[in-house]
DNA sequence: ACAACATATAAAGATATTATGATATATAAA
DNA sequence: TTTATATATCATAATATCTTTATATGTTGT
């Protein structure tokens, strides 16, 4: 088993797996999947209703976003159920809003001075 | 002062912000910026160094990262110091490397079964 | 087996991102 | 003021991503 060692620099392989990990939140679409799925478990057509986009479109962020790890599906009957694979995925989430939102507050601070 | 809840669905623009943000670690250049960064401050020259890519494309990939709010820079005599400029940063990396090693690990028990 | 519905996949063009090389700006030292 | 060094910016070619449309697969009910 390989250890995990934060503060060490990552080798060239682990760095790209790390940054398509972050991908997977840096398309809006896939943003919001992931934030639906946060509230509760859906199916794709729920899902399609819930973010606004085409069938096509969600079934292929679906499949990025189970390729990264956030979520997993199980089939029950015609639907496929997603739901988010990992709880420390709403973690990652909440602590970026807060860095945008204070990020945010100094944008403007600054602009008043 | 607007506030933040995050069960909340966002509205558009904010979920592109949000998906913008993310867009910051989800380049392997951006990535190995931000986790030098994390050690400790450097300068252009010292992360064009640490990362292994050109100076011009350090530069640029700061200026991204300065855009979504990861680091923060000052000016020393003729150097330009980066800095981190929000340790949650720091607890963002660690879950994101903690989720895909799990990952990883479930990955590798399904192959064997 | 057939029809209807749910989901996945594939191909195409449109768009965005990245890497590269050249050049501009700014600071410091001579 | 000239030269050297550090950093930023710009143009563009290469590459990757996204959207759209069409089609395939799989499930349920008749």
């Amino acid at each position: 088993m390989q250890d995990l060692n934060i503060s060490a620099p990552d080798s060239t392989v682990q760095t790209e797996i790390y940054a398509k990990f972050f991908h997977g939140l840096s398309n809006p679409t896939r943003f919001k999947i992931v934030e639906a799925l946060l509230n509760r478990e859906m199916n794709v057509s729920q899902l399609v209703e819930a973010v606004g986009a085409s069938q096509s479109q969600v079934s292929n962020q679906l499949a990025c976003l189970k390729w990264c790890g956030y979520v997993t599906s199980r089939q029950e009957g015609k639907y496929i159920l997603y739901r988010i694979s990992d709880e420390r995925v709403r973690t990652i989430l909440q602590l970026a809003k807060e860095i945008v939102a204070d990020n945010a507050e100094h944008i403007r601070c600054r602009t008043r001075m």
